[in-house]
DNA sequence: CTGGGGAGGGGGCCC
DNA sequence: GGGGCCCCCTCCCCA
């Protein structure tokens, strides 16, 4: 499909912020011709630049008038649109050729490279409020802010912006449920991990016994084999397993960790502690 | 009831 | 991504 730029410099318009452009843009309608949108874009103003050093302004700008030969609006999620044929209608259609951008170039960086302000405001209300037909999925904006037949296409910025927000925060909050259990994980390494627990994949050549991973196998065989690497340098008792021994260490410490709240006595282990405290000792 | 050993599980980190 | 390792923890059992 070709695609066409129909540039018009307004001199001495100037768009004072991008919510203005979005109004305009809303209030635009669509191409006799071919269906297309006309929209007014920002560019750089040749005529007013910037001091070098000094922050861009948003109104630094000479509006102009876009003729994206394209159905209704497209503003992309890279991440939805991606798996699509062809590159991004969008990204093409905003490259800056007088700043030599590559056409391609994100929508974001498109819009940063023109010294637009970020439009990253969160909706007032999160998690969003579900419709009385419960037909709005969390993380996903009002349908009415989707453009219709472009997937990951969104109205205005400021709508794909606000996507883009939440698929961020739904990322961070994703989590990896266990099907077997009702056990959850941050990662799915650690999911992984825990699958182990179940499948019990290291047997035990001697007993058959089954177990998690690799070195609780070893742990166990040497159970059969009687072997114990780990000793007290206080005793020179010996323990199959460092744990163990962590443990029994605590028995040669005059300072014991766990301390009874109702009669100061302490205790080595956390449990002698709950066994202690569950007694008729502490009772109440 | 208490102290402690034995055995094993789970998450995180590093390579 | 997987394995090795570490640390912390729990449960069971026995003296």
């Amino acid at each position: 499909m070709p695609r066409s730029f129909l540039v018009k410099t307004h001199s001495g318009h100037r768009v004072p912020n991008y919510g203005q452009l979005e109004r305009q843009r809303e209030t635009n309608g669509a191409c006799s011709a071919c269906g297309g949108l006309v929209v007014p874009l920002v560019l750089p103003d040749k005529a007013a630049p910037s001091t070098p050093g000094d922050p861009p302004r948003p109104w630094d700008f000479t509006s102009v008038v876009a003729h994206v030969s394209l159905p209704l609006p497209t503003f992309l999620c890279n991440e939805e649109a991606r798996g699509a044929s062809g590159p991004d209608p969008l990204e093409v259609s905003l490259a800056d050729p007088r700043a030599g951008r590559a056409p391609g170039a994100p929508l974001r960086d498109s819009l940063q490279h023109l010294g637009l302000p970020p439009l990253l405001a969160l909706p007032t209300r999160w998690p969003p409020v579900l419709g009385a037909d419960g037909a709005q999925a969390p993380g996903h904006l009002p349908g009415a802010e989707r453009a219709p037949h472009t997937p990951g296409g969104f109205r205005t910025p400021a709508a794909l912006a606000r996507h883009q927000q939440l698929q961020c925060h739904l990322q961070a909050q994703r989590r990896f449920a266990c099907k077997s259990c009702d056990k959850e994980y941050g990662s799915l390494g650690a999911l992984k991990m825990h699958i182990r627990t179940h499948t019990l994949p290291c047997l035990c050549a001697v007993c058959g016994k089954a177990f998690s991973r690799p070195w609780l196998l070893q742990g166990h065989i040497r159970t059969h084999t009687g072997e114990k690497p780990y000793t007290c340098p206080h005793c020179s008792r010996a323990f199959a397993d460092r744990s163990n021994l962590r443990a029994h260490l605590q028995t040669h410490s005059d300072t014991k960790k766990y301390q009874c709240k109702r009669c100061a006595k302490t205790f080595s282990r956390v449990a002698l502690l709950a066994r202690h405290e569950e007694s008729s000792c502490c009772a109440p």
